[in-house]
DNA sequence: TTAATTGACATACGTAGCGTATGCAACTAA
DNA sequence: TTAGTTGCATACGCTACGTATGTCAATTAA
């Protein structure tokens, strides 16, 4: 017994040491991770990280990758639930700043992401969900609903604000006030974008009001 | 000769220090920069770095506030020297992403900074820039220039989408082109923030139109 | 002027942690 | 059965950080 799995015994290891990795990353951030520390808590050693990863930096970035996909799906059933595609442009950017403020994304994706793999892994990074909000405002600009903007630029601009946005939360002493502050800022900005505000102005400025 | 200056030597080891790790932090980065290395460079060895700075984070952090006042300076200068209040704003704004693509800025304060520094300094930092921003932004609302936001959000989310603008400009292989998109689709966020955008849809809409 | 003290900086040492080289056992193939 | 490959562990060297200690110049006091 315990005999035929041979492939999944790999598996298996593999996923252990991309938990452990992205555990340790998760919490006490990269620098701080000991190799020796978080294989031995997986039951392994150095030995198997190096065999399939490479090193500290390739699991680095397998755990990156991982995290990166799941935030893509997130976004992207965030994104199709709405019905509306205004609403599910907005729904999406709101769930991006939502993910930004967890601490495992935060420190990982945003943190220790750039510095860990380089500068120029920022461009070609978070490549799916930059993708993804490309393909909103593309597709909302082809619906006549916001001005005529390039769709790649304004996305990465709006995801720059999402992720500010979202660390401004996190470090924030009241994350419950900030945030409100913050989501009425953005659909602010969001509103500003559209061809005509007026059905749109009037709430923007309600909620933007609500908070003073 | 050379007898007077007790004072003055201090300073002069201090600033030697500071200079080698920005130069070290700037161009290969805070964690291959070797303190026995970039010390030897200034003619000193790590005792001085340690007896002046503490430890290595402490000398980077050091790097990091001289490099924050620089910027804010040269943000102040920028948006004082306009006239117009907006102008001033939109100036401001594209001096930040210019500062952001300069690879010294980008990699110590943009992309080293938030991992070395630890997530929280994110908001505590770059308050120079930021209240510089906030300043505006609550003067250009008092002035009936821009609509009902809060500016300290308004603030923080525009300047996390210049820090992006920029990084995406950075790493482009085209920096010119990418540049012009990035600063069209930036000045298309910033109109949709005025009260009126009468007069300002067509220019925008112009700028916009300029690259496709 | 000299003795004492402080402070600026260098030297020496211990140690953690990364990467590589090597070893071994299990599986596969001929 | 044997030869070869693969998955992972063990062993080693090296780099680089932090601390403890030493030293010399500059100040202060007598």
């Amino acid at each position: 017994m315990a005999h035929r799995p041979r492939r999944e015994m790999i598996a298996e290891t593999r996923g252990k040491l991309l938990a452990a990795g992205r555990k340790a990353f998760g919490t006490i951030g990269y620098a701080e991770a000991s190799m020796d520390d978080f294989t031995a808590e997986a039951g392994l050693t150095r030995g198997a990280l190096y065999h399939h990863f490479g090193d500290k930096k390739g699991l680095f970035a397998a755990v990156v990758s991982e995290i990166d996909a799941e935030m893509t799906k997130r976004l992207e059933d965030v994104t199709a639930q709405a019905g509306d595609s205004w609403r599910g442009f907005v729904d999406g950017c709101a769930a991006y700043i939502e993910m930004a403020v967890e601490p495992e994304i935060q420190r990982i994706v945003h943190c220790d992401g750039p510095a860990v793999l380089g500068p120029s892994w920022l461009t070609t990074s978070q490549s799916g969900c930059i993708a993804c909000m490309t393909d909103d405002i593309s597709r909302l600009k082809a619906e006549g609903i916001v001005r005529d903007v390039d769709p790649e630029a304004t996305a990465r601009l709006l995801n720059g604000a999402s992720l500010h946005a979202a660390q401004w939360i996190a470090g924030s002493d009241d994350p419950e006030g900030t945030s409100k502050k913050a989501v009425a800022a953005f659909r602010a900005l969001l509103d500003g974008l559209r061809v005509e505000a007026d059905e749109h102005v009037a709430p923007a400025v309600e909620t933007a009001a609500s908070y003073s």
